[in-house]
DNA sequence: GTGCATGCAAATTTTTTGCAGATGC
DNA sequence: GCATCTGCAAAAAATTTGCATGCAC
């Protein structure tokens, strides 16, 4: 397995820069998420992050959130699960609706729309949503053809 | 207030038209889910339909999304809501983020974007979530210009 | 040293489940 | 009549809170 150190101390940075302190609960919580493959729940930091108390685990991922070192990805169930977003900024995801991995499109492709739609309907459009689903190259080879 | 029976019997009939009982109880969660102004939680259909019991209710709006009766809203912050569809399909929303009120879009803006991105990752995109937050009209001159 | 952060455990909140009995069709 | 549906109450799951203590800076 590759070092996670690497990925640690830029966020650690980032948390020093905005003035939080780099507690031992927190770097437990950042090697958590460091070590999953992809998307995860609370539930699992929860089990993992075994130096850092329950209250603290949520709070630290609610931090994390905030800073945008981590993002949220809504299932298509409507759960939402936590996945490190990296240096990359607004972006969207493409989940796999069988193996549940996700790649993310580092670019925003709603931008124009946001203008046509602010256009047409009076609304100032500050944010949006958005996931796609659907099968990933490696699934959509697995599953049978379409029938 | 405008009475809600002509609302009530479309419903109703897809019930029917499915093979599920119309009991008592579901019409009091349906009357509940009519009367909101606009989304809602399961919460407050569990305040307002006081003929059905708690378990009732989540296994009437869960059946209710599935038929296509009701819609998701997700909030900016991740909280699902639930609105009336109406007679449309797919759609999308904006929500304001300053009254909460929805307003429809009812067609979808992101089919061509689904080709795109499929040629573009391999991916066969099968479906989407999209929400639009932002200022309505009316919240816009309520509220101060941008400085 | 001082104030942010933590742990703990309990309280909340939200949702599900199992099952005997009720009831729509 | 009989399968579907319901209420209930308890369990399970998910999240938050209060507060004394700890520890990063």
């Amino acid at each position: 397995m590759v070092s996670e150190t690497a990925e640690l101390e830029p966020i650690v940075s980032a948390l020093e820069s905005r003035g939080y302190r780099v507690t031992s609960s927190r770097r437990s919580v950042l090697e958590a998420v460091l070590s999953q493959a992809d998307h995860f729940t609370v539930e699992e930091i929860l089990r993992q992050a075994t130096g850092a108390g329950r209250a603290t685990v949520f709070r630290t991922i609610r931090l994390l959130c905030e800073l945008g070192v981590l993002c949220r990805v809504l299932l298509e169930d409507g759960r939402l699960h936590y996945r490190l977003a990296g240096p990359r900024h607004h972006h969207h995801h493409l989940v796999c609706v069988t193996c549940g991995r996700v790649r993310d499109l580092d670019e925003c492709v709603v931008g124009n729309l946001v203008r046509d739609i602010s256009q047409s309907t009076g609304f100032d459009v500050q944010g949006h949503w958005l996931e796609f689903y659907g099968l990933c190259q490696s699934c959509r080879q697995a599953a049978p053809p379409a029938e």
